[in-house]
RNA sequence: GGCGGCGUAGCCGAGUGGCUCAGGCAGAGGUCUGCAAAACCUUGUACGGCGGUUCGAUUCCGCCCGCCGCCUCCA
């Protein structure tokens, strides 16, 4: 499969360095606040990404947690708490909500605190290299020793110079180089090292923590875009000046940003969508739809309109999961079922639909091109609805394996809902569509209608068919609101 | 100023040098139905502008216009 490197700007092959298994490091929050929509579209961009990867590879999955930093500590004055309990707070936060949307856990998920040691060894190597210096407790990179530094953002050092500053209170020989070590200032975390307590700069943790885990030249490295510079273009020149090697990472990784009504989502103006309010109205399949149906490195248009289209789409997907339920009788929720595992025993273990799951690979293997994959979906559920239709319910089978095909890397088909199971509900609802068939029958339609009426209002939505009349939840009402 | 991206039918959004068509949502008409819903069918002069290359460009090249991101903590 092909997939697009930031830092040559090309498409390439993937090419793992051991075959069959693909090692990726997706940096993680900084967990000083709860998560919005933009964490939650990086994040699912790499969760379909990595879904993808594990059909054909043996996938290793880290995302780290930066649990020291300025905001974190800032935050922590704020609410009167230690650093640490902000910090932890918000990863239980952020790893909650990020399971709502359906995104896999990492296989870790290691702490910025928990790597102090190896982040002192590195930049002493660093140092012992002579590509950084110390001064006045703080130690440097300087990028002025590192001549490919720029190769990522493809920016050279002129360039970079116009943009780079100095803080007050920073002693850096040259305004592009930038901190691996920050000596202590009062009231703050702090650690030992061989240059007085401190605490680590922010690139130097993801240099450490990628490679304590992969070591040099792994496969994958993701992360937003905004993270390319300086972050990423940082954690290449750290690791690859503290052990002389390179490549630091093998294939470069980003995802575009999210635009709210035309502009950037932004803190500082307020633009911003909070994911506990986006999951509040919504469900997590039409956010993931969304995310899906624009192609992982664009910007991402985002309205309450355009989730509300989703969430009608992500209702199809749904309708059509229960109708070949129904047709192959069996439990709904064994359609999605985990096909793709023999021996789970969903009963499904039959070949999927070749056309769609040819066209989902075509699509996913062409820089994970979600959006065709989503075409590939519909385009097979309106095949199979006019073939249900017309009473063929031979390829039935197939169908609910290519479905469940899709939902494995996408997760896009709501779960059948666990309201239907109160029996009291069940046995109300069974008995009042008992009575308004006897009233269709006696052509008493003004009653019919009103027990349908009546239940829809109650949420429950009432299907008359050939087959039979069939009723279930509204996803509103399914969604608990 | 530097780096990068985008401009496709009402909206979102793939894609391609010519071939029937991305897909979703919305709209219109229809089939089915007691009605409704669901589903299906039909329906839309789409490719920012101007040049160029070409037998032929929405797709390649140049210029222009417009929009956006990064260059500072940021997913």
């Amino acid at each position: 499969m092909r997939l697009h490197n930031t830092e040559t700007g090309a498409l390439e092959e993937l090419e793992p360095r051991r075959p069959g298994h693909v090692d990726i490091y997706v940096c993680g929050p900084t967990v000083y606040g709860p998560p919005h929509l933009g964490h939650a579209r990086t994040v699912v961009s790499f969760d379909m990404i990595r879904r993808w990867l594990r059909r054909r590879n043996d996938v290793t999955f880290v995302s780290n947690y930066t649990d020291v930093d300025d905001k974190i500590i800032a935050r922590a004055r704020q609410e009167e708490r230690t650093p640490e309990e902000v910090a932890r707070t918000y990863e239980a936060v952020w790893l909650d909500t990020m399971r709502r949307l359906r995104v896999l856990d990492p296989d870790k998920t290691p702490r910025a605190t928990e790597a102090i040691d190896r982040m002192v060894s590195m930049i002493a190597e660093i140092i012992a290299r002579g590509h950084a210096y110390e001064s006045g407790g703080d130690v440097y990179f300087d990028v002025s020793s590192f001549p490919t530094y720029g190769r990522l953002s493809h920016q050279g050092l002129d360039d970079l110079r116009v943009g780079a500053r100095v803080e007050p209170g920073e002693h850096k020989r040259n305004p592009e180089d930038f901190a691996l070590w920050k000596a202590a200032k009062p009231d703050e975390p702090s650690w030992d090292s061989p240059w007085g307590p401190g605490r680590p700069g922010w690139h130097i943790e993801c240099s450490v923590m990628s490679t304590d885990e992969f070591g040099m030249g792994f496969d994958i490295h993701g992360g937003g875009s905004d993270l390319v510079f300086p972050h990423h273009e940082n954690e290449i020149a750290q690791a690859e000046a503290a052990t002389g090697t390179r490549p630091f990472v093998r294939h470069w990784l980003h995802s575009g940003m999210v635009n709210l009504a035309g502009e950037k989502m932004a803190k500082s103006t307020g633009n911003v969508v909070m994911l506990s309010d986006l999951l509040a109205s919504h469900s997590a399949e039409a956010i993931r739809l969304l995310v899906a149906q624009t192609h992982y490195r664009h910007q991402l248009e985002f309205t309450e309109e355009l989730v509300e289209e989703c969430e009608r789409a992500v209702d199809r997907l749904a309708t059509f999961r229960d109708r070949l339920a129904a047709v192959l009788d069996v439990d709904p929720a064994a359609v999605t079922g985990p096909v793709l595992d023999p021996g789970a025993g969903s009963g499904l273990e039959v070949e999927p639909e070749a056309v769609a799951v040819d066209a989902l690979v075509l699509a996913m293997d062409d820089d994970f091109g979600t959006p065709g994959a989503v075409a590939a979906l519909f385009d097979m559920v309106k095949r199979a609805n006019a073939e249900l239709d017309t009473g063929r319910t031979d390829a039935a089978l197939a169908w609910a394996a290519a479905l469940a095909v899709f939902d494995e890397v996408l997760a896009v088909v709501p779960p059948v809902s666990d309201g239907n199971t109160d029996a009291l509900v069940d046995g109300l609802v069974v008995l009042l569509l008992d009575i308004r068939q006897r009233a269709r029958e006696s052509r008493d339609f003004e009653l019919a209608d009103r027990v349908r009426s009546g239940l829809g209002e109650l949420g429950i939505i009432v299907e008359d068919s050939a087959q039979g009349t069939r009723w279930r939840r509204g996803r509103r009402q399914a969604a608990g609101r």
